[in-house]
DNA sequence: TTGAAAGCGTTACCAG
DNA sequence: CTGGTAACGCTTTCAA
């Protein structure tokens, strides 16, 4: 019977082996596969400090010795291994992304910015959605301190939602994403939703004919979708349109939403005989009613138009290619990615607060 | 000036001090902010072997000292640290996706799918894309194994890629997804492709009209490629129809190499005037063409029929919803996650190699 | 039911 | 340029 001081573990260990080609014999006949760093350093009869230089490429060893050791890395398959790592250098490389609906195209557009300069600067990341639940949202942020990253990028489901003040009590760096903070200590990226709701009521109002129902359809309540409202509709009374003249669907959150949405719509605005222009707050959805208004036989852009908001990829590809207001998801990750990682290099670093500007595209859906 | 072991990390801590709000006085006192399990165990006046139980729910712990160090952990918002308990019990909880590209819809439902069942069972996911770069790919493993991830689901460039290779050879757990080996002791889960090529074929020759075009386009070399046109090819010849007889247009990877080609077949086939039925090997291209042929003036699905492969979410909402077939990518997630969830449990497992059936599903784009 | 102490695999300080 | 060694924050064994 082996008698070990931690038998469990190096049993585990030996489990490991099967279906190993074995390069290491004399570690092998211990029991041990999994090299390390002390298995590294005996090999090549120098001390762990100095394999510990040569991984971290440090100017501060001899030049031959470093090539032999490398060999003996290489040929010995070693890869030093990052929890121990981050562990001593108490910091672990990586960022958490945290966002709403990890399958939402939007975000998964932003997220594939973000990877691509994390993965430029060496850093890993993190990704998990909170679904708009707040106590899932706390759970992931708790999650992820647990995982001690780095540093956090938050699509948050509300500016003060208990996950954003963990943060911020527990400064750790993170940036506010798609979502505009009044604490100006917080650093934000995000667009500017009044003015974007305003384009699309201009360029609605710009198209409306006789006698034109108005529709405007809404999902979450989130602090984005609010403004993108309030901006439509100050346009819209601007021009002398009242609010109460606007029919108003809300809480149409998901594709499926959309669809079941549409008889309503159709019945309540009597659209089968009336032309309308539908606003929606988000191109997803918007796709959905345009599914379900073409199933019902209407003509679009000729019966009903539309405008989306967002200008996620498939927009363009959809349907009828819709016009929409886009916020730019490649420059929200890049300007996100960017500012957090200075964050963290640099805590005292001046805070910043990005709204960026919409843009109108116009495509089939409202010419 | 201070004198410390460890100067410059105690810096860090006290520099992370800034807009805290602190709880634990005397750990302060000593320029510390971010509590471990030591300072819980002095304050609560127990071991740290104590904490650690109740961190882990060990059932031989006092109820009432469960109680009051459960109180003094929530109090001081500690949180664990991942990467010293992995790094002790030499396992991280985490599993690592390998994928060709993390913006193709296809393996976002799958990795959606993966994330539930690993949520669920306390497992985190790190997940990177290899860009059909087998050095890449290759990268990405050793990057994965450095992160001690427990286990590896991946969708590799071929099932003899060195990063399979390597994994074999180190006896890490791991699933081939969307990819079969020939090798037995090789868990996988695919779908049967040349099943699906046939079937495709079998509906495309079913409505061929005289004289129409049969063309095929394919995308990177890929084993399922391969498969999906050995497929086709193998149930069109049962009829009679040769090779050479169906214009075969190679490596169109991406939606704009997609909406690039169009063009060059309108004019090598001819199809002004001749009416075609295509077969394309992913959906996302399948959209790509149909979008360029409507652009050019042709009308499908009379003039051009189209059948895809995989329906992804959005085939049913381009623009002609795409006649498809369908490879279930709820099961696919479902069954790797759980099959390499077992293979971690017990590595003694049997091998299980899964060929799912493919499923045809007919809409407007070849009725 | 508890505590002491030996790990886990690195990094970084200090001395030589 | 190199080595010795404490430290990182936990878990697990063993003994009490």
């Amino acid at each position: 019977m082996i008698k070990l001081p931690l038998f469990r573990n190096r049993l585990q260990n030996i489990f490991d082996c099967f279906g190993k080609s074995i390069i290491m014999d004399e570690a092998f006949s211990k029991g041990k596969i999994l090299v390390n760093i002390n298995d590294i350093a005996r090999l090549a009869g120098v001390s762990k400090a100095t394999i510990s230089r040569v991984l971290s490429r440090s100017p501060h060893v001899n030049e031959s010795t470093r090539k032999r050791i490398q060999k003996i890395i290489d040929d010995n398959g070693f890869e030093p291994s990052h929890l121990a790592r981050n562990l001593s250098r108490r910091k672990s490389q990586t960022i958490g992304i945290v966002i709403e609906d990890i399958a939402n195209p939007f975000f998964i557009s932003i997220s594939s910015e973000i990877e691509k300069i994390l993965y430029e600067k060496k850093y890993n990341m993190m990704i998990s959605s909170s679904q708009w639940n707040r106590d899932k949202e706390l759970e992931i942020v708790q999650s992820m301190i647990r995982s001690s990253v780095d540093g956090f990028i938050i699509a948050p489901i509300s500016p003060d939602s208990e996950a954003v003040a963990l943060l911020k009590r527990t400064g750790r760096p993170f940036i506010l994403m798609n979502t505009f903070s009044e604490d100006p200590d917080v650093n934000y990226v995000s667009t500017d939703d009044i003015e974007g709701g305003k384009l699309a009521a201009r360029h609605m109002y710009s198209r409306l004919r006789k006698d034109e129902k108005i529709i405007l359809v809404t999902g979450y309540e989130h602090q984005n979708l609010s403004r993108r409202m309030e901006g439509f509709f100050l346009y819209m009374e601007s021009k002398g349109i009242e609010r109460d003249q606007i029919t108003h669907y809300r809480n149409i959150n998901t594709y499926n939403d959309g669809l079941a949405i549409v008889p309503t719509i159709l019945m309540r605005s009597k659209l089968k005989s009336n032309k309308a222009s539908i606003f929606i707050t988000s191109d997803d959805i918007a796709m959905a009613l345009q599914e379900g208004l073409l199933q019902n036989g209407r003509t679009l852009p000729e019966d009903i138009r539309i405008i989306g908001y967002d200008n996620i990829e498939f927009s363009r590809r959809c349907r009828i290619p819709l016009t929409t207001v886009e916020q730019s998801q490649k420059d929200i990750g890049i300007i996100a990615a960017m500012e957090l990682l200075e964050l963290i290099n640099n805590p005292l670093k001046e805070v910043k607060q990005y709204l960026l500007p919409p843009r109108l595209i116009l495509r089939d859906s409202n010419p």
